[in-house]
DNA sequence: AAGTGGTCTAGACCACTTC
DNA sequence: AAGTGGTCTAGACCACTTC
């Protein structure tokens, strides 16, 4: 994936915006970056569109592209980096990734939501993953996740405290692109408190979804609840594409 | 936008997708379609790829393209109803839509955050709109919104007790149809507690947006607090696209 | 070997904004 | 008039799957 153009263009832009090198919040016009990066438009629109979707940048047509003010005030937490949606690529801070405290797995039969979601029959049997994720040594969410067994029948106590999403890339070459999800908030509970150290006023965000391999096939439900600090979903929404 | 090449091959796509038309779920392919519909590849792509973004179809590299079973058996879990962006038509329960009550209505001057998010100059005003929004009888969302005086120097009293996206869409013929949303959790302060009727522990939702009109001008910055039980923003998320 | 989607180019013309 | 993003073309070559 590096080594494809409008990849590379992507990155080094977006470190770019970071490091705050269009204090105006004005990026060159397109014709000027692709004579600077050597590449042709085609390419700097596609990066610009990716940025665009992501919702870092914006453009208008006849003034030029624009950083999104919204997205710099405060640090985004959550953001898909990494060719998949998973929680390890998704939290990266400076290439560091979220370490993994793994609380519960076992196997259990799938009840009749999960069966609906995850496309299984009476009596198929699921992984339940109960994980707590660490960052600069913050436990910020407690992930909950269920995934058919019949997906990954090897799967390994080994295996689970480390990324699975980027395991299945790995031994199944099947990327995890695709997913539904709902973010909430809810006061947190006890439970929430200890493992989150979070006062009894503090919440939690919640983060549901059912995630899919590139094929369409239904991988995991998960259920992530985050100290609220660490929770900002970004969107970018349009009715365009209706 | 129906004029636009491939809206017209999307929407045909799409239309023959539901007509059951591939019942072997599988698409021609790129060459052939561009072909049968007398426009580039390039087109077709840009067609497929939304239809893919939305979860409709699927590509793999040296297979095909094809529908998604997943598609059309569920019912898809976000819709958009309306012809905007705005709570008004966000929030319809049965056909009703939240009825609005006015906490504060003023022209101030936008402050530098403002100004880089509306594309305004220094000493631009901007409305400062606070509004209650209730839900049969159930005050659920608190929400503040900036819009250039500029863009609709006329907006009355009588204006912002009713739905501006809506009025801007009449008046003006130019809808909000596109956003960056940024969603989050927070515990909820006093004036919350007393607008939402919430305890002390129970959180808010927050939606933080800037809305845009169809041609890409910035319309309104809008910070929204809701009782946390009416916050379930749902998103269909895919990296095809990027 | 043939088929299919992915990436990329160089350039044309259009639509809108700014000067 | 000049600048900037949007759409579109025709074709080249690559990567992966299927036969």
């Amino acid at each position: 994936m590096a080594d494809v153009i409008y990849m590379k263009v992507l990155q080094d832009l977006k470190h770019r915006i970071y490091s705050n090198e269009f204090p105006d919040k004005k990026l060159p016009d397109e014709r000027s970056l692709s004579e600077s990066y050597g590449v042709s438009r085609s390419s700097i629109k596609r990066a610009l569109n990716i940025l665009a979707a992501q919702g870092i940048i914006f453009k208008k047509r006849g003034s030029g592209t624009f950083v999104n003010p919204l997205y710099l005030k405060n640090q985004p937490i959550f953001h898909n980096e990494g060719s998949n949606l998973g929680v390890t690529d998704s939290y990266q801070i400076d290439g560091q990734a979220p370490s993994i405290k793994l609380l519960n797995f076992q196997v259990v039969p799938a009840n009749e939501d999960l069966q609906q979601a995850l496309f299984l029959s009476p009596g198929d049997f699921v992984y339940q993953i109960e994980r707590l994720r660490i960052l600069e040594d913050v436990p910020f969410m407690i992930e909950t996740g269920f995934i058919p067994i019949k997906i990954i029948p090897e799967l390994s106590l080994g295996d689970v405290e480390g990324s699975i999403f980027n395991y299945v890339e790995e031994k199944k070459k099947n990327a995890v692109t695709k997913s539904f999800m709902s973010v909430m908030a809810a006061p947190s509970t006890a439970n929430d408190q200890a493992l989150l150290a979070l006062k009894p006023t503090e919440p939690v965000g919640i983060m549901e979804g059912i995630f899919f391999l590139d094929d369409g096939t239904p991988f995991e439900v998960s259920t992530m609840r985050l100290n609220y600090k660490y929770m900002r979903y970004n969107a970018f929404v349009s009715l365009d594409s209706e």
